[in-house]
DNA sequence: CGGGGTCATTTTGTATACAATAATGAGATA
DNA sequence: TATCTCATTATTGTATACAAAATGACCCCG
């Protein structure tokens, strides 16, 4: 674990109260998503815990909700580890993705509430200003608000359920495999389109909209098989940064 | 937790060695679909140790498994239950795999080896058998048997998770709803098509003859809402089996 | 110089003790 | 008789101790 994001914690830890599994989930899944903590990484039971403040019950019982979201490898006897997907996997998470953020908002479609569209809206525009001011961390904040609403706005409930976990899966991996002269993989306007056909009721169209937009999100990264970044890393055994 | 699963738990156990939280997962599972744990049954944790012979700390961990399966229900200082999903719930579950499913045998049509389509060809085969000598539990353990094998064969491997998942919760679901009066959800034959289909390379035939599947299935299931089993059961506190 | 094995160290797996919280039931009161 | 209160009990939440396994370093030997 980097000691950067370690005083972080620990600093907020002082602030609050008590710490639930769930905070320190949380907290490491936002440190993932942001590039704090890269794939491989490993997170030791005990180090978490003085992190957090709490023993190693909570760490043990976040770490396992981590690793059923996929964000954290726990294998037995071994230290739980950040996940590092491979590129084959990385393909089926977009094809997936798209099979259901593709259902979602054709359901959708017609059916938000002027709130909820607002709310989309504002995410969208959020997004588009923190690109140009040049805030990453703020923009993918911001693109990952907006997925996630579409996700809770799903009237299929367990549709909903999925996305969420296919938004998580795909952020990692975009993280992952960004090519690295990229600064940011905005697509400018392509929320937009999308929410304008969700609120004009076009079934098909926002269908279309979500696979154009994540057919060019995934075109943004990397994903030639001949590198294998993270095949040799793991292989060579090479950890981002100990505890 | 029912007197009978009990003792045929601790009988099984005495035979193997030492059991991990997975083992756990996998009986009480298995019980939920056999219909042996009815929906609302308590799962304390002492029992359940007493039970399989490991401590709390062992059971803990498969309920909590088992609850991001969607098995059981766990809410904090709380005794876990076996989940009961509402009948909207259930609709919703039957959407998403249909949309799951119908996408990963359109991907597998013309895809799948001779010795794949043979073992799939014996789960149909046994299902029908077990159906015809009235061995409901046998039936349902080799139509089981056919989707989990469909999910594993999925050439997209998250798209098979989700489908593995899915079939689990639609199986409880099943269990839950059933019309009384029915004996079996059996429908003659739709395995079999399918599964020609599948040997054929028909990829939208495939889908097709997984909606179809899938609607007959959910059209075998009570779910008027007007009754509400599930809503007064859990509302009059009615818990079916106490530990 | 490289390979292999042994031992110390680290880390996880499991059990247990205690604290905190929720469920239960008895008894008093209207 | 119904209901509210409060003590009792049952159950989960958390921390800790010890066992088991993996890791890594070191040394010996070829």
């Amino acid at each position: 674990m980097s000691h950067a994001w370690h005083e972080e914690m620990q600093a907020e830890i002082k602030a609050g109260g008590r710490v639930s599994d769930r905070d320190i989930a949380d907290k490491v899944r936002h440190a993932v998503l942001m590039q704090r903590l890269p794939p491989g990484t490993k997170l030791p039971e005990v180090t978490l815990g003085e992190v957090f403040g709490v023993s190693r019950s909570v760490v043990r019982k976040a770490l396992t909700r981590l690793a059923s979201e996929h964000v954290v490898d726990q294998r037995p006897n071994q230290v739980a580890r950040v996940r590092a997907p491979s590129i084959e996997e990385t393909r089926e998470t977009f094809e997936a993705r798209r099979l259901v953020e593709g259902e979602v908002v054709a359901l959708l479609a017609g059916r938000l509430s002027a709130e909820t569209l607002d709310a989309l809206k504002v995410q969208a525009r959020e997004e588009s200003e923190a690109y140009r001011r040049g805030d990453e961390p703020a923009r993918i904040e911001h693109s990952l608000n907006l997925h996630h609403l579409l996700a809770e706005q799903s009237p299929n409930r367990v549709l909903g359920g999925m996305l969420t976990d296919l938004v998580l899966r795909t952020s990692i991996v975009v993280a992952l495999y960004k090519r690295s002269g990229l600064a940011s993989c905005y697509q400018d306007g392509q929320h937009d389109r999308l929410l304008e056909h969700l609120a004009d009721g076009e079934a098909e169209a926002s269908r279309r909209a979500i696979h154009d937009h994540l057919h060019g999100l995934e075109s943004l990264l990397d994903l030639s098989p001949r590198e294998a970044r993270i095949d040799l890393m793991s292989i060579l055994g090479r950890t981002p940064e100990q505890a």
